[in-house]
Formats: C-alpha cells, structure tokens, sequence
DNA sequence: ACTTGCACATACCAATTAGTATGTTCATCT
DNA sequence: AGATGAACATACTAATTGGTATGTGCAAGT
C-alpha cells in the first residue's frame, strides 16, 4: 500500500455511497483493506471523524470543484448550468443510478443527527447555490434573463431538481427515468433563456 | 393503550423519519412506548417485517392516496398538480423540513440495499408518478399542453424536483430555501401551461 | 550506537443489538 | 367449569460494534 491512509478514505467512501454512514462497518471496510485497527485508529481518532474527512476531502472538492467552474465559462450562462449538469450525467451509469448522489444521500442520512455533518454538507450545498445564483445573476445582468426571475430563489430550484433526478433514478432503479428527469430540466432552463430573449426583445 | 400495534407502527414511523431504518433501534422505541419485548415481536416477526409495515401502512398510502385525487380534479389538469404540491408544502413547518421527506429519505437510504424495500418504494414513486403522467396526458388531449412535452418523462421531472426541494430544503435547514424551490417549481409548471396556450393560439 | 517517533499489528473489552425462550394474564368459547 | 388462544411481560443470549491498550518494526536524526 503507497497511502493506507487514502486507501482508507476511499473505501470507506464507497461504503458510505452504498450503505450510508451509519451502516458503515469500520471492521468490515479495514478486513476488505487488508489492514488492521491499529492502522485505521493511527488515521482517524473514531468512526465519525473519518466520515468528516470523507466528506472534506473526497465529496466536497467533488462538487464544488465542477460547480466552480461555472465563473469561468464563457457564453450564455445558462448553457454554462446545462454544461455542469451533462458533466454530472456523463459520470452516471447504470450502477451509479442504483447508488445515487452520495451529497444527497448524506444530506438526506445524517443532516438531522450530526451537526458536524450538517455543517459540512449545507457549505457543499451553499457552493453549489452560489455558483449557480452567481451565473443566473451575471445573465440578468446581460440583460439574458427575464426579471421576475430571482436568481437566488432559482437557484435552489435548479439545485432540488437536480438532486430530485438522483432520487428518482435511484427508487426506479432505471437511469432512464433519471435521463428523462434530466432532460426536462435541461430543456426548462433552456425555455427560460429563450423566453427571456423574445421578452427582451431580442 | 387501546392499538398496541398502531402505537407501535407509528412510533416506529417517526423513528425512521429522524434516524433512518438503519438507524431505529427497536430496543428505544419500546422503552419509549413504555411496552417490552413481548409485544413488539407479538405483532411483528422482525425490524425488517416493521419497516416494511410503516411503509405499506403508514408512508404508502399517505402518498398515493394524495396523488390519487388527481384524477378527479376539475380544472386545467397542471393546476391539479400545482394543486397536490401546495397540498404537500402545506404539511411542512421548520420541524418537518429538518427532517425531510420520509419517502425521499428512505428511497436514498434502503434503495440499494434491500430489495423489500425497494419494491415498495418504487411502487409508490410508480403511483405518483404514473398519476402525474396521467393528467399531462389529459391536458395534452384537450390540447392544454404542448405536444413537444412528453407526459411519462416530464412527469418524472415534476416528482424529481419536489423530491429535490426537500432535500434542498433540509440540507440549508431552511423552509425558506423549500419555498424558494417549490415557488420555482409550481411557476416553472405554469410557465409551460401558459406557453403552451399561447402555442395553441388560445 | 542510541534514541525517538511514525506506522502499523495484536489482543482484548464493554456496550449494544436483534433477537429467542418461556412465562403469565385474561377474555371467550364450549 | 375447563380449555384455549390472544396479548403481552420477563429473562436470557450470541453476535456485533466501536473502540482501547499495548506491542513491534524500522527509518531518521544526533
């Protein structure tokens, strides 16, 4: 093993991605390993704070690293949200849909139960808004956008609807209904820039 | 106590809501009710057959037989569902957005990882879903919709981003943040139902 | 050469978990 | 009146869980 410690994050994400955190076994994930209590307790002082280092340093720059990148796309800002959203189908199969957004799953899992989670999570969620609320309030400022939409406010709907596309694609276990779900939020933000445009003028 | 298996059942169902099916330690819930051993495992065989029987008796049907009013709803078929939506934000205050959807909670928790589950979840979403797609269709044979909008599909969009909202919702532990996605979602919904009028020339 | 400390391995443990096995009470039927 | 069975209560248990306590090998610094 080059990094035990790495190692041990990873795996323990993947257990996480399939069976939640509390159903985590830190036994079972350290015999799978091929590794002992001793290395996993010289790592992580207990069982939740290696959740927080799953969430900080494999979940979190995950998400927020695509979503960042939405202040640098050139062009419609707009087509910069559908161009984040292909990049989160494109990394979906068939299995990935069986297990679904493992943002979500934490969020949905351990929100109410631990505030160390919380906390981590809603930052997560919070870039994940911002970056989405900062490109719909760049295409206002183009004069893009309609003006009775709020940028913020619809933001979180664009945010709920993708993670609501996981859900869907996970409890039909069909990556069908989680593309179908996908494209008709694609084709609702691409009839809102069109709208905009005839309302505009333009 | 005069339903000693309803109290159980119920009890149960808020534990699950709060913790998860994983997360329910029978053991509490018992002592909380103030019974023992005895009667849980008189009225059922195991956790599993428990968790079953909240979701056949209790999640189940509060959601089916919300969505099944659809049918018989007058008026432009889009407004039926805005309809049933409002009738779900109404049952939420800050508490219950802590906590999240039991529906959507437990599809992102046990999905993957039993099949039990997992085929009665699914045949809720199936019901949800299939009404939906049944009153897109009915507005599109009235010629209320847009015939690009394909019922079955966009009806998964619909259930994906209130399933969304309320995972946005709890992650910011914020209704606000619900609101804000619900809002988008119903005027997103009504934006199609006036597009497609204008489309029509009506 | 000797110490120091990281990176693990081994062995043990208390509490919890999801049960089972076996009573007991009481209403109802015959 | 006696039998029967539903509706619980009590006591016990094997396995699991999430650790801790302690030991060891080995590379690096002095």
């Amino acid at each position: 093993m080059i990094d035990t410690r790495q190692n041990i994050l990873e795996k323990n994400y993947e257990a996480m991605h399939r069976q939640g955190f509390q159903g985590v076994r830190p036994d079972k994930v350290i015999s799978e390993l091929g590794i002992t209590k001793g290395a996993f307790y010289h790592y992580f002082p207990s069982k939740l704070e290696l959740g927080y280092a799953v969430v900080d340093e494999i979940i979190g720059p995950r998400y927020t690293g695509l979503w960042k990148q939405l202040d640098y796309h050139q062009g419609h800002p707009v087509e910069g949200i559908v161009w984040c959203l292909e990049g989160i189908r494109s990394g979906m199969n068939a299995t990935q849909c069986e297990l679904g957004c493992p943002l979500n799953n934490l969020i949905n899992e351990m929100a109410p139960l631990d505030e160390g989670f919380r906390k981590r999570l809603q930052a997560i969620m919070e870039a994940m808004h911002s970056a989405i609320s900062r490109a719909l309030q760049r295409a206002a400022d183009k004069g893009l956008l309609n003006k009775n939409i709020d940028a913020d406010n619809y933001a979180y709907f664009i945010l709920a609807a993708m993670e609501g596309c996981f859900s869907v694609g996970k409890s039909m276990q069909d990556k069908g209904a989680f593309d179908a779900a996908m494209d008709a939020l694609i084709a609702t933000l691409r009839e809102i820039k069109r709208e905009s445009q005839k309302a505009n003028g333009q």
